[in-house]
DNA sequence: TGAGACTATTAGGCAAGCCTAACATTCTTG
DNA sequence: CAAGAATGTTAGGCTTGCCTAATAGTCTCA
C-alpha cells in the first residue's frame, strides 16, 4: 500500500540494503571478504553506517559478517545480487540502446531504475530487449534464475606486443571520466585492437585501433578485458 | 552519492513527498482543498502522518495548509504535480505498448518508476514514444512545461438515449478489477459507443459496443467520459 | 615488543516517515 | 442549541538510515 509496505510485498530489500549488496558483490569480485572501509568508500558513508547496516544484512541473511573480519555475500545474498545485477544492466541496455543515451551516461539512471523494478517488469523488459548478454559496457546479464554466463577474457597486461585482440568488456562502468575517455579514442566492447607497446617502467600500454595509434595508462589499461579477435564460431 | 544526496540533487521531492503531491493533485480534482481523511485514505494512511506532512510540504512550499481547513497546492506544488504525471503516463504507455502490460497492470509499477526517473530520461522517454497525448487510460500527459492539453469531453450522464459518442478516458485508474470489466467488454478509450438507456431509478447504462449490449452501473459509468463519435477533422 | 597507522565498532544523536491513543474542532441533525 | 458523528491535531513512540566523536582491535615495522 505504502511505499515500504510495497517494497516488504516484492521479497527484496530495501533500495538502501540493495545498495550494500550491489556494492559488496562488485567489491567481492576483488578481495573477499570484504572490509567495511571499502564499502564505506564505494557507497560514500561513514563506517559506522556501514558496520550498522552489516550487522543488519547478516540478520537478514543477506551477507556473513563477523566483527573485525569483513563481509561477504550469502548463498540469499549472491542470488539477490545476481537479481540486482540483471536488472541494472538490463536498463542500461534500454537507457543505451532505445533512449540514445551514451555508455557513460547509463550507470546513474539504472543505479535508480534498477531498486523500482519488480520481477514482472524486468522480464517483460529482458523480453523487449531480446534477452542481450551484455550491458554496454560489455559485462554480463546473469540470467532470471541468477546464473552467471561464462566469461572467458583475459586482461591486457596478458597480451604480448603486436598481438590482436578484441575488447569485449570495460571495467568501472560508473566511471564517466574513464568511459568518455576510452569512446572517444574508440576503445569500446567490439573493437579490435593490436597491441604496440607495453612498457616496462610504468606500464603505459600503446595501442593499434581502427587504425590510429592509441597510449593509454596502466590504471585504465587494466580495467579492459580482451577476447580473441574473431568472433567465436 | 547516497539515495538521499541523489534525490536533493534532482530539485524535486522525496519519494513519499511525491506521493503526497500526486495524491492531493488527484483529489483536488474533484473538490478543493482536500481534508487530511481523504489523503489518508488515498494514500492508505493514517490522518497524523498526513497532518505532520502537511505541515512539512507547506514547509516546502508545495502546499499551502491551515489546521482545520485542507490543504492545496501551490503553484509550486502544481508544477511538480504535472510533472509527476507527465512521469507516471509515459511510463504507461511504455509499459502497455512496448512491454505488454494489460491497461489494468500498468498503474503500480508507474508508480514506483516514476520517483525514479529523471528529467532526462523520461524526455527521452517521451521522444521515444513519439510524445503521446495520452495514457493507455486515455487521460492527457502534461507537456514537459508543466501545460495541460485541453480536454474536451463529457459524462455518460449528460447523454441522451440513442446517441453514439466514442469512449476517450477511463477515470479510477488505479482500480484493476474495474479496468478489467471495462476492457472484457470492449469499453476501452477509443471504442464507440451508443446509449440504449439510462434507468431514472439506480442510473444503470445499457450500452451497445461492437454490437453486442452491454449494462454497467451508475458507479462504473461515472468514471467513463466520452467525446464526439467522429474523431475531430 | 611497542608505537603509530589503519581499520572497525560503540555511543549518542538526528531527520524522515510511519503508527496508536488521546484530545480538539467542526459539522450535522433532531 | 446540544448531542453525537466526523474530521483533524497533538503527544509520544517506533524503525530506518545516516552522522560525528570516542573507543577498541589489528597490523606493520623499527
Ligand atoms: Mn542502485
Ligand atoms: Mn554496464
Ligand atoms: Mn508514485
Ligand atoms: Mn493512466
Amino acid at each position: 500500500m505504502t511505499q515500504a509496505n510495497t517494497r516488504a510485498t516484492r521479497g527484496r530489500g530495501s533500495p538502501t540494503e540493495e545498495h550494500y549488496v550491489e556494492a559488496i558483490g562488485a567489491l567481492e569480485e576483488l578481495a573477499t571478504p570484504v572490509g567495511t572501509a571499502a564499502i564505506a568508500q564505494s557507497l560514500g558513508l561513514s563506517m559506522p553506517s556501514v558496520s550498522e547496516m552489516l550487522a543488519r544484512l547478516s540478520n537478514n541473511g543477506l551477507v556473513s559478517y563477523a566483527p573485525y573480519s569483513g563481509a561477504s555475500l550469502t548463498d540469499k545474498g549472491k542470488r539477490l545480487f545476481a537479481s540486482l545485477v540483471r536488472r541494472h544492466r538490463l536498463w542500461e541496455v534500454f537507457l543505451n540502446r532505445c533512449l540514445g543515451f551514451g555508455w557513460e551516461e547509463v550507470y546513474p539512471p539504472a543505479c535508480e531504475l534498477e531498486h523500482a523494478t519488480s520481477d514482472a517488469v524486468i522480464e517483460k523488459m529482458a523480453e523487449f530487449l531480446g534477452h542481450p548478454g551484455t550491458c554496454p559496457h560489455g559485462a554480463p546479464i546473469p540470467s532470471a534464475d541468477g546464473k552467471w554466463p561464462e566469461k572467458r577474457s583475459r586482461g591486457l597486461s596478458e597480451m604480448q606486443d603486436g598481438h590482436t585482440a578484441r575488447i569485449v568488456r570495460v571495467l568501472r562502468e560508473d566511471d564517466a571520466d574513464c568511459l568518455q575517455f576510452l569512446a572517444d579514442r574508440g576503445i569500446v566492447p567490439g573493437a579490435s585492437i593490436r597491441v604496440l607497446d607495453i612498457a616496462e617502467f610504468d606500464g603505459t600500454v600503446t595501442l593499434g585501433v581502427e587504425g590510429a595509434t592509441r597510449a593509454i595508462g596502466r590504471d585504465v589499461a587494466s580495467r579492459l578485458r580482451v577476447g580473441p579477435d574473431q568472433a567465436p564460431a
